[in-house]
DNA sequence: AGACTTTTTCCGAGCCTCGTAAAAAATGGT
DNA sequence: ACCATTTTTTACGAGGCTCGGAAAAAGTCT
């Protein structure tokens, strides 16, 4: 059912549309503002100003400008201490914190490794908390005050409920359903997103691809096999939409087994492994307890460079199954730019040939087959951008709603 | 890129609103509007005197109305006469066209076989327009004058582009990369959508349901395979993605032959011509050239019904096949409630079982193989009530859009 | 016929955007 | 030093939209 507006709305309305501006330039003025939004000069002016009033910008105080003729523009930038936003990352055996200013830099970063594979939820929600805490000591905030923090996202490997701020299943966590988003937000008055990282993943192109890319995926390979997917510029999974997992799309009925107990998975063939057993003469319904290492990886890379055997027909087994799971993706949304990320990406010059295949073999007509790969190596930054955007974006939403009504602002 | 807003933004924004809510209510009053919209009553009644004005709505003459107390009610309605709208359905070997009013009854209905396999994308449009002419004469309008349709919406068997206009390819012809919009428009000057049909199929309940229903997927299981999704209130597919194939998302890799030069898709295994092939024990990379007519397969459901065999096994594998799809696809999506049509959907209970399984199977933790399903027997008023709604939806956003401006309205 | 009830219209206030005019703040030239 | 020029920003009035409350309209009930 469709919502009525009114003046209110369109303020709220055109705010967002400046400070979205604004997140994409990094440094803008009152008449850039209005030649980039369309918005005209009086109205750029007046709501700028407003943003500025309402401390959400700040006009730099311009010592190194070019010296034009005219009256000098104010240039205006996202003032750095209008919010504080935190990302927590939690990954098998650590949980990573990352404190970030509203303008998006990073203040602060700690990573603990520890063994959480056995918390519940309170215990797990202690733990994110002390990290916070010490994060945010790491700024000079003294820890009961000063420095607030007033969104945080959580982003897990696994499954989410975005909606009820929950773990469903974590390969991080034995325990399951684990409902850490609300006692974060009570415990600390941010607004709190629990996600996928996968998923999350797209949020780091948000302000920074020029509306070209509309559509575009993110495919990890590595511990397990995940997908973040952005299509018709918003992203996909989030509310309404849970993760979309990738790794578990059946690839092939009754086929090798996964660690999420179905047989056939994508994971089962491309997760790291899957290839270890595969290249190493191991069966494939035995699911292997430990971690391979990114250096074992490497290696059993190196071997199917260098040499037939099972270690190049395990990578493109694996190939094919990412392959024919794109392909399948591809039947049911139109193909779209990938990006690779993850230590599988690491070997995608072993693995490209058979993932063009799969998606030739899979999709009507072997359309999709030619899109384009990139490679993005650093999978925890990415994350822990995508995270970060994702969270200032929250920031900005209640920064656009929340006008000042005008008796206020007049004292 | 966000774009600004203004004032007159929320006027045509109410107006969609206040036409939205007479779509689902039918009849309504300016109080009613106000009531249900949140719009104040000047405002709800102000906009339903210019959309009365502007002529899209009209006051009933009440001559049986309840006699309660106080001023009665002014009861408006859709004004019928404000515009039309046609339906054109293309599938194997006919075209149906359906004149339907602007409150969305239908006003004539033409429905004519022919041979349409060899025609190229002119003598379609052609044989379109002729269609088109016929079903308004029936309506008493001159062939040359009154009467024009403002929206044409193609329901078209295969794959479309909706964005271009153009049928990418279908069973019903032999020719790809048909373009029809853009001609079709300019003959008839009305805004055109080229649509597969199964997309289309969700666009049925677009004003019925409460709400509640706000994901859905509709299966049709016929000569093809075929899907229409509606995730997070809004149809999956149409612009920026193009129609999804579920029955060609790949169910076994190097599997039985599809009609689409594929192997192993789901259709290889559910379409009607699957059926019969795998049940008459012909080879599974046979095509057939001919239809399986309706009489047919319900002789081959009883065949399977009565006893073990072939026949049972067929829809076995079927459901299987789609129990697959399904689960590949709530791997991707949350698990929802599926509308199942066309002819295989009169077997569904002896699809069923093999779907649950195929689901469990196939999608992690088996979630979703306890999802709704029902049956609409009606696949033709179906697809002709979706793609009416569909045109009726275009004309509302040009009607809410369209707003005169006051100097205008004041003579 | 007058009281009562319910729906609809009318009118002024408050926002918001827009276009234009005025103000502000610099540089350049004489 | 001073004034013209240039460019950015603010100020102001007009117009559109929604809202709330008052007034009008159009019936029924007694």
């Amino acid at each position: 059912m469709l919502s009525k507006t009114d003046a209110e709305g369109v303020r709220a309305h055109n705010r967002r549309v400046v400070l979205n501006h604004l997140r994409r330039t990094g440094i803008s003025t009152r008449r850039a503002i209005s030649e980039a939004t369309g918005l005209s000069m009086s109205s750029a002016s007046s709501i700028a100003s407003a943003l500025v009033r309402d401390s959400i910008l700040v006009e730099m105080q311009d010592n190194e400008r070019d010296f034009r003729r005219g009256r000098p523009e104010r240039r205006l930038v996202l003032r750095a201490e209008a919010a504080r936003v935190a990302v927590v990352k939690i990954a098998v055996g650590e949980i990573a914190v990352r404190l970030c200013s509203y303008d998006g830099q990073t203040l602060a970063h700690v990573r603990r490794e520890m063994s959480i594979a056995d918390l519940d939820a309170d215990r797990l929600v202690d733990a994110i908390l002390e990290l916070l805490a010490e994060v945010r000591a790491m700024t000079g905030a003294s820890p009961t005050e000063g420095g607030t923090i007033e969104s945080i996202t959580v982003a897990v490997q696994g499954k989410t409920d975005p909606g009820e701020g929950r773990i469903v299943w974590s390969p991080a966590m034995r325990l399951r359903d684990l409902l850490v988003g609300p006692p974060l937000a009570e415990a600390t008055g941010a607004l709190v997103a629990v996600c996928n990282d996968c998923s999350l993943m797209p949020e780091s192109f948000r302000w920074r691809s020029e509306g070209r890319l509309q559509n575009y995926a993110f495919v990890f390979i590595g511990f397990g096999v995940g997908m973040g997917l952005r299509v018709a510029g918003r992203n996909f999974g989030g509310q309404g939409v849970s993760t979309i997992e990738f790794g578990h799309i059946n690839h092939i009925p009754g086929g090798a087994a996964c660690r999420c107990g179905n047989r056939g998975c994508v994971e089962a063939y491309a997760g790291d492994y899957a290839l270890w057993r595969r290249a190493r003469g191991l069966e494939a319904n035995a699911i292997l307890a430990r971690r391979i290492s990114d250096a074992e990886m490497r290696q059993l890379a190196a071997e199917a460079r260098s040499s037939e055997g099972a270690a190049r027909e395990a990578f493109e087994e694996a190939g094919l199954a990412i392959g024919y799971g794109l392909g399948r993706i591809f039947t049911l949304i139109d193909p779209l730019p990938i990006v690779f990320t993850g230590s599988g990406a690491q070997a995608i010059d072993l693995l490209e040939p058979a993932i063009r295949r799969g998606i030739t073999e899979s999709s009507i007509a072997g359309q999709g087959a030619d899109v384009e790969f990139s490679i993005e190596d650093d999978v925890d930054a990415l994350v822990f951008e995508a995270a970060a955007n994702h969270a200032l974006a929250g920031i900005d939403e209640r920064f656009a709603t929340a006008t000042t009504p005008k008796a206020e602002a007049a004292e």
